[in-house]
DNA sequence: GCCTGTGAAGCTATTCACAGCT
DNA sequence: AGCTGTGAATAGCTTCACAGGC
């Protein structure tokens, strides 16, 4: 039961209890947790069975202990060390949300190809070139990279990358990325869900009328 | 059949056809497009058959016609209106992919809270101050929404979005929004992918090593 | 009374298998 | 021989229903 869809909710479980706990709340409700992560409670507490944790009846779960349980499973104490290549206005963006508090992943390196990027400060790290990937990449013991480039030189950009080590891409690029099975993608692709919500909110007009 | 899944890999069939059909093709077999898609030719023919199209055995698709087929259902012609909300690295970031040849979408109105931004050109568009989006958004009929803010103001201009006209939302902040269930909501939530990438990538070394 | 934990049913999406056409 | 089109089987996820504890 420890799917993609499974980690994206827990995420989110995580995101919640850790406000809750900054509100001072001792005690949660599934159904408080399904709100946040716009589920069912049955699904919360289906979730939750893979987390070390146990609700009593009526309290529900402790604060305290599930979110520590989360940090656990998820392995989110560990600060896991993320590569970045591609620092135009998309990679800047995305470099604040993995600075947000929240976030349990470390930027530890970012690369790009234009001369007026190498060499510059983005979040406290001296942009490389990108030939420099795999050396830094090896060094530093990276798994995770981030493809915040254009699409042409995506495909290019990602061999790299494995072939330097990396197991797992958040791939921004509009393009399906061809690598070795070993390899875990996740597809940030814009205009796909752009045109998926035109889709489904015409779709629902459509029944609602019909 | 149509179901978000589905939208999501037409649109990489769209977008994998207008290459081949750039290219001088004329003919495509379903294996070609699963490739493009990152599926299996299965389940490529299956979601052809909501298109307007037949295949012939030994030659495969049309790629002229299956590709006008696709973009009659899709509604791909008809250039649908966007707003979009945010105008920070991402809001630009995104810009430019909405700027882009293949998007079936027309960027029609930017918004801003910021007095360093509003007025300011961005891809053409002069930015209004976020207070003008109702007008705006009734006067050109625009049903869909790019929210593109931090995570703090989300909810508060989602609510503004929807009480404006707007029924569909593609959401860039990590927070899930609370909206009437008439309002299509696509989440682009960065830090949960990132995790969700981590988590998989992990798992998938455990599972090969264990 | 209220909330958790979970077997069982139901649903959706994908894969298998293969008939049919050129 | 090669590729489409599709019934049937399967797998995965979600919802239903309810027993059990505080």
């Amino acid at each position: 039961m420890s799917s993609r869809k499974w980690v994206g909710r827990v995420v989110l479980y995580r995101r919640a209890l850790q406000e809750l706990q900054a509100a001072g709340r001792e005690t949660v409700a599934s159904a408080e947790l399904a709100e946040a992560a716009a589920c069912t409670p049955e699904i919360v507490r289906r979730d939750l069975m893979e987390i070390p944790c146990s609700g009593s009846p009526r309290r529900g779960y402790t604060v305290r202990e599930l979110l520590a349980g989360i940090e656990v499973v998820l392995g989110a104490s560990e600060r896991m060390p993320v590569a970045m290549v591609g620092m135009g206005n998309l990679g800047r963006a995305v470099l604040g949300y993995i600075a947000s508090r929240d976030c349990p992943l470390q930027l530890r390196a970012v690369f790009d190809r234009a001369p007026e990027a190498v060499g510059r400060d983005f979040g406290g790290l001296r942009c490389h070139h990108v030939d420099a990937l795999p050396e830094v990449v090896r060094d530093l013991g990276i798994r995770l990279g981030i493809l915040t480039v254009p699409g042409a030189e995506a495909q290019a950009v990602a061999d790299r990358m494995v072939a330097a080590g990396i197991t797992g891409i958040l791939n921004f690029a509009p393009a399906r990325l061809a690598l070795p099975g070993n390899v875990t993608v996740e597809n940030m692709d814009v205009l796909t869900s752009l045109q998926a919500v035109a889709w489904m909110s015409r779709l629902a007009a459509i029944s609602r009328q019909g």
